[in-house]
DNA sequence: TCCCGTTTAAAACATACGTTTAGATAAGGT
DNA sequence: ACCTTATCTAAACGTATGTTTTAAACGGGA
């Protein structure tokens, strides 16, 4: 006897997988909800019903895993400069800038854990009015300033608005990056091909830290 | 007496001019034809009468400028080599760079010609399945083989893949410019301003060589 | 066993959508 | 004047949308 029944926060979680993958790949808008309650295996008011509304779902995609980038950007920050400490020096450019880097850029090769997924979506979500993006910014922020000082201890001659433009435009690379890799062998006429991980995390982090 | 029938390439022209602002604020899906018709003072069915589809207008809003920015590319290409070769050098990296980074940084700017609504609606169609962006990239791969012999010459050091993947980093930088240029003030704390095209060209265009 | 809060189900609601159709209107050529 | 062509209009078509409603099914505690 299956007991579909009474697994509510299974439901959800179920909702919120689909959802994330559908909304990695579409517009808010090309999303509909009976696609999402279908391909999840649940009836279509399921989502107003743990939602409140479409839009509340997609909140939520976003809230369920906002924190995790963030945290294993300022772990490595810490990694990092507990492990210069300890060698008598300053966390080098390219130690901040992979920890800035590193996290989304491994996770979206990460199929397992599927938040490569992620990654994408909050690509996507970044363009979307639907999710209040300038809030989610602000939580950024928070991180972007606990590297500052370290960026500051380095290159003492940059201001802190140097400093942000050029985090901002690693952004840019970053998110492009996340966006448009599939899309390397098309634009270099099949002369790159995607590589490992580390290997685009490598490419990436040169860029920038010459950038800075 | 108003003569409005028989104006009909103003009638396209204005439909154009309505979904390339509305394409450029808001994905495919969430523009409606009848927003667009609307708000161009014409009949709900002109889009399907002049462009068969949406993803005929939309497609139709592509074309109509696509090869304003790289030909001026191209312009500007010339223009440095010309002038390099008089001279008597090479053309610099950042008279490069600048040739491709200048035309839609400036043009972003210029709310005059409407093409800055044009470079929003291309960031956000890069996005989108609908426009077969896969053959638009083949019309800009087109400019940046141009540039290729001319990065070579000045950095014989570099193999063409990684020329194309700076390049693939720069049009990164260039693309989240364009589409989140209005959150540096949010991303930075209030320490940044968005200054002049001069000052933001200036900016991305020394980022990119340093990366280079 | 009964009650109660939670969850699932099916149906209906009221719009909004892209597209098609058929016909009106005007302009230009002959 | 007539015919042809391009343009514009209004209405309708069929479908898809997000959401709400109503009721049934279930599990746990009294």
């Amino acid at each position: 006897m299956k007991t579909k029944k009474h697994l509510g926060q299974d439901a959800r979680e179920r909702i919120l997988d689909v959802a994330e993958e559908l909304f990695a790949n579409g517009s808010f808008a090309s999303v509909s909800v009976r696609t999402v309650t279908s391909k999840a295996d649940v009836n279509l008011s399921a989502v107003n019903y743990y939602f409140g509304s479409k839009q509340g779902l997609f909140q939520a995609v976003y809230i369920r895993r906002a924190a995790l980038v963030n945290n294993e950007r300022l772990h490595l920050l810490h990694v990092a400069s507990d492990k210069a400490q300890a060698e008598g020096r300053d966390a080098s450019l390219k130690e901040l800038i992979s920890a800035l880097l590193t996290p989304p850029v491994f996770w979206l090769f990460d199929e397992e854990k599927g938040f490569s997924v992620y990654i994408r979506f909050l690509a996507r979500a970044y363009l979307e009015d639907v999710s209040d993006m300038d809030n989610v910014l602000k939580r950024e922020v928070y991180v972007f300033e606990k590297f500052i000082p370290y960026f500051q201890k380095i290159m003492p001659k940059l201001s802190e608005e140097d400093i942000y433009w050029r985090i901002y435009f690693m952004m840019g690379a970053l998110h492009h990056t996340i966006n448009h890799l599939h899309r390397i062998n098309l634009l270099s006429n099949d002369s790159c091909k995607v590589g490992s991980r580390e290997e685009t995390r490598d490419r990436v982090v040169e860029f920038c830290c010459k950038g800075f």
